[in-house]
DNA sequence: GATTGTATGTTGTAATAACAACAAAACGGG
DNA sequence: CCCGTTTTGTTGTTATTACAACATACAATC
């Protein structure tokens, strides 16, 4: 395993070097590599482990009932997932979890973390921390999503997502990090509905484009 | 401020009686009443503190950019808000927070749980722990919602949300929580197309309902 | 620079939901 | 029980989107 690699990720900050063998011993930390397309997990299987993403990246997946399916989330290396089904036993997995392309896991007894730790007390406590802090920004960038969703048209969840972006970035002129497609997917939409509005928002001089960079032209919706 | 009831919550789980005042004033405890309708915090504060409904209830109301707004999330007495803007210092919180009703609030600073503690590890690891679970409980809430908004019909997003209640239940048929009009935003579609569309699905014999008690005819979609 | 593949933009049509306005039913005091 | 209030259901119209099919631009490879 590689240890300094471990020590870049959101879950490992703070902890030294020195502290990895233990620590990893202690959680029966074990790793596997996967293939492109494999399963990692289904769907309604219960986990006590997390994953943290060494290299690759995997996908969660979910079925809808009618029998369509879409990517959830997209987990990049040195990200978790399964954290939030992990953390409470016996709670079902809502997504499938594929490997979007080789990939090598690490899997975490979160379980472990919760018993009570003899002397090892301040690596325990600031995994604990480290995971509430994952946590709770996994809630607000899903709050968000929530938020950018709730309009009903097409041009109301872009101007909500255009203008986070552009406060974000502390200017009218940002860069988006999606596609056409993954944007539209985060919004809800339909990509060629998508294509359409913003065709029409730059009409009516609402924004200017180039691939995906935006302004937002005008502040005050009327 | 009442011992007993705090104890019932799910921040204080596994919390003794005798540990909460050193516990509470270790936290900075707070507490505050508020008329239904005044401002507990204003989208775009940055807060250090969690808020821990002790009675009444509280909204989270968002703005969206063109004007409107809704009522996010509803915090009803022993549950908690703004924890995952509290759990990491400098990021603005997406809504207003409005008490719904007069309520009582106690407020605790959280940052003060990330510091190092000198002897009372106990507790502070059973808090974290406990944050840590309820936020969980939180993502996959918001997961779930999303889930059933995934699809782009009223029809698919009831069947999606219907049949996750009627698992949930253990049988075809279940009493859902919420009214007409609360079912509708939770789903995101308009109310009076929400009844419209459960009045089709009874006539097509997909669904079976009286009041809030539904129950799912067929399983299998064509 | 030609060629293949992918991403994006355009257009028209059909399906669907939002909206508005109203009817009916359920509820809660007095 | 009656009355006012709130919730739920109904209907018709309008606006918007999904969808499909295609055109264009862009990128990568040879």
């Amino acid at each position: 395993m590689d240890i300094p690699a471990l020590s870049a990720t959101a879950l490992f900050r703070g902890i030294r070097g020195e502290e990895f063998p233990e620590l990893l011993s202690c959680l029966s930390a074990h790793e596997r590599a996967f293939r492109k397309d494999a399963a990692i997990w289904r769907a309604g299987d219960t986990v006590t482990e997390i994953g943290l993403v060494e290299s690759g990246s995997v996908n969660s997946v979910v079925h809808f009932y009618g029998g369509g399916s879409s990517i959830f989330a997209h987990t990049p290396a040195g990200d978790l997932f399964a954290e939030s089904f992990a953390v409470r036993p016996g709670r079902e997995l809502l997504c499938d979890v594929i490997a979007a392309e080789d990939c090598r896991v690490l899997f975490l007894d979160i379980e472990k973390l919760f018993s009570f730790c003899a002397q090892n007390c301040s690596y325990h406590r600031q995994l604990l921390q480290n995971l509430l802090y994952i946590s709770a920004e996994k809630n607000t960038a899903l709050s968000l999503r929530m938020l950018h969703i709730a309009p009903k048209t097409i041009r109301e969840r872009l101007l909500s997502y255009f203008s986070e972006q552009a406060a974000a970035a502390g200017s009218a002129e940002f860069t988006v990090p999606f596609s056409r497609q993954q944007l539209a997917d985060y919004l809800g939409v339909d990509r060629s509905a998508l294509s359409n509005e913003l065709s029409k928002m730059r009409r009516d001089g609402l924004i200017a484009y180039r691939k995906n960079t935006f302004t937002l032209l005008r502040r005050a919706a009327p």
